[in-house]
DNA sequence: CAGCATCCTTGGCGATACTG
DNA sequence: CAGTATCGCCAAGGATGCTG
């Protein structure tokens, strides 16, 4: 069963999980504490204020723990707590499957389109 | 490593499976084929143009097979594909995750609440 | 019943500029 | 360096009405 509570809950939560730059940024994490502008450089197509909100969601959320070392110029380090550690083995399964059905997603898609130019040919036919 | 090719394509793919509404209609269709109105009702806040686009891409993609049969009043029958049940267990997986956690992301997110708030709080005092 | 087309609102997100 | 604040665009998505 997906639904444990009203759905909601869950579903926001596994929703914001499951966020494009949410699973980028604990993927980058899982090797080790990292700064912002290094995880900024790490992930390419990200701005500095998704990278901000998804971290501050993150740090909310008790998957990333956040260390300010008060040095000039500033440091700030980012990185998983054992919650978020926890969370990547599922996230891998989900990538890895990702990854094994690239080419077959990608065949059914050509397919796919095929088959709507076909028909709307014979649409057109007068 | 979560990137595999260039980065892109995976991750418009993971973006998509990802997608609340998807995840929910792969769970829903796990168990049996189901018709498209019985699926809006078993999916409660989905609207019936996201059930519809979400439906396309599943077939677009390979995951789902849609079943017309030409009957008064008409009635279509989705189910999933082979490669579609393939995406049940890190679905599972990723879904088991959020529910064990729930609690846990819940009480994380009313202390950070609070630290917010006393620290307004603070800085309010004069 | 199933689903496409249209309109319209919401808010996600990038770009830019400013602070500690 | 590591953010926060603000603006503006555009696409996602809800509501409604029409067809096969």
């Amino acid at each position: 069963m997906i639904r444990g509570d009203g759905g909601k809950t869950l579903r926001a939560i596994l929703d914001q999980i499951c966020n494009k730059w949410t699973l980028l940024v604990v993927a980058t994490l899982e090797r080790s504490r990292v700064r912002f502008t290094d995880l900024q450089h790490q992930i390419p197509g990200i701005s500095q204020r998704m990278l901000t909100l998804t971290l501050r969601n993150l740090e909310r959320d008790g998957l990333v723990s956040r260390t300010v070392h008060a040095e000039v110029p500033p440091r700030v380090e980012y990185e998983l707590t054992p919650m978020g550690r926890s969370l990547i083995p599922p996230a891998l399964a989900l990538a890895g499957w990702a990854m094994q059905h690239v080419p077959a997603i990608e065949a059914s898609r050509a397919a796919y389109a095929d088959r709507a130019e076909t028909s709307s040919q014979a649409a057109n036919r007068t």
